[in-house]
DNA sequence: ATTACTGTACCACATCGCTAATACAGAAGG
DNA sequence: CCTTCTGTATTAGCGATGTGGTACAGTAAT
C-alpha cells in the first residue's frame, strides 16, 4: 500500500481493495475481515472512515456485519453472483449511454470497443 | 426545457444540450451561440453558469471565444471528429477498467455487452 | 460484573463544487 | 467618446461530502 489517491475517498479505495481480495480468492466466503480498528491502524486511518468502508460493502451484499463480533464476507456466492451481474448491466448501460452523448448507436459502439481490444493487449 | 435535474449540475446539462444541438446540426460550423446573458434569461440562471459551460466547451474544443463578440461553433470538422474519438476511447478505457474491477476480462466484457443490446432495443 | 474485544452513533470541521451578485474589460457602432 | 453589446474576473455563500475525535452499545470470555 504506497499511499491513496488524494482523488479518490480513502473508504472507497479500500473497498475496491477488498472486493479485489474477494473475487481473487485471497478472501474466503464466510471469512473474518479485520477489526475496524485494527484496519484503521494499518491503513493511519480513523476507524470511521473503516466503518464507512464495511457498511458501504454491507449494503452491497458483499459482507454482513454482527455487532461485536465483527464483519465478514457474505455466504452466499449466489448473491455475489447476481451482484456482479448487477453490477455489470450498470456499467453496460451506463457506456452505452455515454456513446450514444457523443451520437453513437449500440452497434456502432460495440464495433469500436472491439477495435480498442486489438489495439491494446489481453 | 422543463427544468433541470438537480442531481448534475446545470452547467454540464447545458453542455449536453449544445453539444446535442451540434451534432444533431440545429447548430452548424461557425455559427453562433446566443450570448451568455441572454441564455442565462432563457434558461432563468446567472450568466456566470453559462459562461462556465462555454468555457469548458472551449477547452474541450468544441466552440471557440472572442472577448467582446460572442461564443461560436468551432469550424474545423477534424477537430470535431478527432474530439469524437479521444472521447470515445476515454469511454471505452474506463468500460473495460471497470468491468475488470468486477473480474471480466475484455472479451467477456464484450460479450456481456453484446448481450445486453438483445435484451435491449436498437 | 468486569474486561476486552467487536461495530455504531453523534458531532465538528475542513474541503470542494456549484451558483449567484457584482464589478471589470474588450469590441463595435452611433 | 459613449453607449451597448460581448465575455471575464472576483468574491461570497450554500450545500454536500469525507474524515476525524469521542462516546455509546452489543458480545463473549473470564
Amino acid at each position: 500500500m504506497p499511499q491513496f489517491d488524494p482523488a479518490i475517498p480513502i473508504y472507497r479505495q479500500i473497498m475496491d481493495e477488498i472486493s479485489g481480495q474477494i473475487i481473487s480468492g485471497k478472501l474466503k466466503a464466510g471469512g473474518q475481515l479485520p477489526s475496524v480498528r485494527e484496519l484503521a491502524q494499518t491503513f493511519q486511518v480513523n476507524p470511521n472512515t473503516i466503518a464507512r468502508a464495511y457498511r458501504e460493502l454491507e449494503r452491497e451484499g458483499i459482507v454482513f456485519t454482527r455487532r461485536g463480533q465483527g464483519t465478514f464476507v457474505s455466504e452466499e456466492k449466489e448473491t455475489f453472483a447476481n451482484l456482479k451481474r448487477e453490477r455489470a448491466e450498470t456499467i453496460i448501460g451506463g457506456f452505452f449511454r455515454d456513446m450514444s452523448s457523443l451520437g453513437f448507436r449500440k452497434q456502432e459502439s460495440l464495433a469500436l470497443a472491439r477495435e480498442f481490444t486489438k489495439e491494446e493487449g489481453d
